[in-house]
RNA sequence: GGUCCGUUCGUCUAGGGGUUAGGACUCAUGGUUUUCAUCCAUGCAACAGGGGUUCGAAUCCCCUACGGACUACCA
């Protein structure tokens, strides 16, 4: 298993343009794949209709393309083990949930939306700061747990809503060795009986997400630190599933920080400070607002991917101009840090600066023709 | 609140028992350039705090503080 062949994912739910940090992402999947010899997919997870964006994912497509970022396998690429989109994928994700279910890792359950906010709230009243459906919460909940399978059995040939969740086990301890940031663990009895299976018929980010990357031949998932609570459910999905021997190594990213302050880099970030957080420019289909990118603001993909290898990246040595070619054969995830990086429009910009003044004349020359033309200057 | 993760100049970071704690961005100063999103030089500036372990800790351990992520039939 440790020399499987490498492949890795960059899997964007298309509920908007790409940001700066899934960019980043993306960057490190295709060094990390190309630096092994390895397969760099491409996956959407639409698995939640209800957030599609049109044009989303042409957008990530696109940007991908521009960073020259190349997708081996994936939407707009194909291949072999397609399709790439969690929304064409819905019939075969069924069958796992209802393994879990003969193996007793999993249940049905109907409670309706209201009688879980009123579970919720009773526990809240009750004094438990965020209640969750779990262990001691779904012996009081309308779920084949605690239903009589006769019942079950009518509700489901009723076709009465339903979820499937998972069971959680009361009291252990599941631990992985995360790449970055070594051996994690945490017990079940903090984690819920997250839903698996949706009552509109699609799975939910989780199974999806375990069920592609196994059968897609996943060996390293490469995710921001966001995914970290609920890497643990997804190694006990891989154990409930039996797929234990080929469950990829995790390696959670570092967060790209706003620049002052702390937090997570938003779209408001950039507009209240002034510098683009998207790779190209974007409008939003339904409010037609735009948001800048850094394609049209003038800057050279090689300086926006130098940059971006650099926030949470470094190669030891002194050198930090980068081209694509020495980006993948210098990268390596054991020099990726733990900390979030706030992010710097200065070393953008100065980034950027190197790149164009290596340009020769001539090349500068073409670059700046359109523009010139477009101001009746020649 | 709970769980998990984190903490070296303002920022990105190197350094993983003995260093004048190094580099880059920004900034400041001087110089070069009668143009420039110049260039060169110099300078300012950091190990979160407290306990250990050790002859010796920025480096190893513990605690505290602070920060972040997560806590949906969203990903």
């Amino acid at each position: 298993m440790e020399n499987r062949h490498v492949r890795v994912r960059f899997a964007p739910s298309p509920t908007g343009p790409l940001h700066i940090g899934g960019v980043r992402t993306a960057l490190y999947n295709y060094l990390f794949a190309k630096k092994h010899g390895g397969d760099f997919l491409l996956r959407i997870e639409d698995t939640d209709q209800s957030r599609f964006v049109a044009g989303a994912e042409d957008y990530i497509v696109d940007a991908l393309n521009w960073c020259g970022i190349q997708v081996d396998e994936g939407v707009s690429a194909g291949g072999s083990k397609g399709p790439y989109k969690q929304s064409e994928r819905r019939a075969i994700y069924h069958k796992y949930a209802d393994q879990l279910i003969e193996s007793k890792l999993a249940y049905y359950a109907f409670d309706t939306p209201g009688e879980l906010t009123e579970m919720r709230e009773r526990m809240k009243s009750a004094g438990v700061a965020s209640p969750q459906y779990n262990v001691v919460t779904r012996g009081g909940m309308k779920n084949s747990l605690t239903l009589p399978a006769e019942e079950v059995r009518e509700r489901l040939d009723r076709g009465d809503n339903y979820v499937i969740r998972i069971k959680m086990p009361r009291n252990k301890d599941i631990k992985f060795e995360d790449v970055i940031r070594g051996w994690v663990s945490v017990n079940t009895k903090n984690l819920d009986d997250k839903v698996l299976f949706k009552s509109d018929g699609m799975p939910t980010y989780h199974l999806a997400n375990v069920v592609d990357d196994y059968l897609m031949g996943i060996t390293h998932v490469i995710r921001g630190e966001e995914w970290l609570p609920s890497a643990p459910l997804h190694v006990l999905l891989y154990e409930s599933l039996g797929w234990q021997g080929v469950m990829p190594k995790f390696a959670h990213l570092p967060l790209i920080l706003k620049p002052d302050g702390n937090g997570k880099l938003s779209k408001r970030d950039g507009d209240r400070l002034g510098f683009p957080v998207f790779p190209t420019n974007w409008t939003n289909p339904e409010t037609g607002e735009e948001s800048s990118g850094y394609r049209e603001r003038g800057y050279y993909p090689e300086a926006f991917n130098n940059m971006l290898a650099f926030l949470g990246w470094n190669p030891g040595t002194t050198q930090e101009l980068f081209t694509m070619k020495e980006l993948i054969s210098s990268f390596s995830l054991d020099r990726v840090g733990k900390a979030g990086a706030k992010f710097d429009f200065d070393k953008t910009k100065w980034f950027n600066q190197q790149y164009l003044r290596s340009r020769s004349g001539d090349d500068l020359a073409k670059e700046l023709t359109p523009y010139l033309k477009e101001e009746g200057l020649t």
